[in-house]
DNA sequence: AAATATTTTTAGGTTAGCCTAAAATGAAGG
DNA sequence: CCTTCATTTTAGGCTAACCTAAAAATATTT
């Protein structure tokens, strides 16, 4: 049952391409993980292996449940190294990131939920990052959900929630917007009101109308 | 100038065996890290060409005064994580070992040094070995040296010093203590005095008169 | 629909660390 | 000094991760 570092890191690298929700393609991976393609068919192998992504062949992979919940529970060990390295040790918020994802491969459960006690069982990282539960689950109800008018120019949020209206929801569905997508809000129009936001993954950006913002709730995040 | 996982678990090894002060031979070294001699002989060439390590052909190897310095950093880094972990973490002190010889491997000097600050700039590790300082160096004048007559049965200790006596030596050679090897008491005869130790790693045991037992000054050590 | 471009897979190779079995070396005893 | 025994080294193989180059599959463009 454990997992070797470098298998880690994919499961880790899927999920931040949202391969929870979705099919990743290879050479998305491959690029996050600065590793050829060929390297990640090599590795794809061995986490269907394990039983952590689901894989289909010339298309991509997703996550399992036990891939999400095996890499939530990684990103709370990195998100609570992160706490403490930015409480206790005086890290700033951008020097913690790169310590973390070394320690969170080296440290049992039991240090973790020590760790998490000593730190006062924190919710969120210092990026604002939600922390996952020990169990790999994640509380979305801790989550502080804002309108998105909230949002202002180059802050990141993540779209949670939008009301039951069909003319609303297919008015997102045409631009792309999906629940669990994290964006970047570029601008607000001075004289409409009109937002344009920028897919973090697709790097697509859109522009939404004035009338759509106040029903979408997002979580708003300190940083990309 | 990083070094693998791997080879830092093979420097720390050879230091453990003594490395520092005499040649270790291939069998001790596959035995203390449970590989095959053969293995190690592989090692052996991967540790020179880093220059951690001199190589005797069909003899063993020794540290090199760069093999030293840098397997002290990492017991620097071990033992201050066991502080952590027993201080801050709440951990007892017979289960930090295995702890902190998987955070060592993970830990940055940035990091490390923050880590001694926070914890007060602690001396010893919760099994009362010195903590090394951060440039790989021991502050020798640091060890409160005792003699043996101060140890108490089942206690472990470190034979730091005897004196200059001609005699004495030739007795200890012939019992073949060494000065830096660790024992363990065995037991104190209530009739004649004398003690019986246990060499802890050639688990050879060696029975000393109460004769020499003032002149021999010993580090305690709080377990092996 | 065919041609072209992109992506994925396969094939074959590398390095770090490990292994076993056999050969070489060194140490110890008669 | 020579034989025996223990130890070390060599030889050949293994797995996890990587690589490049070529082949296969899919996507896009005309």
């Amino acid at each position: 049952m454990k997992i070797s570092p470098n298998k880690e890191d994919y499961i880790k690298a899927i999920y931040a391409l949202n391969g929870a929700h979705e099919v990743i393609s290879n050479k998305d991976i491959a690029n996050e993980l600065s590793v050829s393609a060929a390297s990640v068919t090599d590795m794809n192998a061995r986490l269907v292996k394990e039983n952590l992504i689901s894989y289909y062949p010339y298309k991509g992979v997703q996550l399992t449940a036990l891939g999400v919940r095996v890499t939530n529970q990684l990103i709370r060990k990195h998100r609570l190294w992160e706490v403490f390295l930015y409480e206790k040790l005086g890290f700033q918020w951008n020097e913690v990131h790169d310590e973390a994802d070394r320690l969170e491969h080296a440290s049992s459960d039991k240090v973790t939920e020590r760790l998490n006690d000593l730190l006062g069982n924190p919710q969120y990282d210092p990026h604002g990052g939600l922390i996952p539960n020990a169990d790999g689950t994640i509380d979305e109800e801790k989550i502080t959900l804002v309108p998105l008018t909230a949002i202002e120019v180059n802050q990141y949020f993540i779209v949670k929630e939008v009301p039951d209206d069909e003319h609303l929801l297919n008015y997102l569905f045409d631009k792309g917007i999906s629940i669990n997508d994290k964006y970047k809000l570029i601008n607000i129009n001075a004289y409409d009101g009109m937002l344009t936001i920028k897919d973090v993954h697709t790097r697509d950006e859109v522009t939404i109308s004035e009338k759509a913002l106040e029903k979408i709730k997002v979580i708003q995040l300190m940083n990309g």
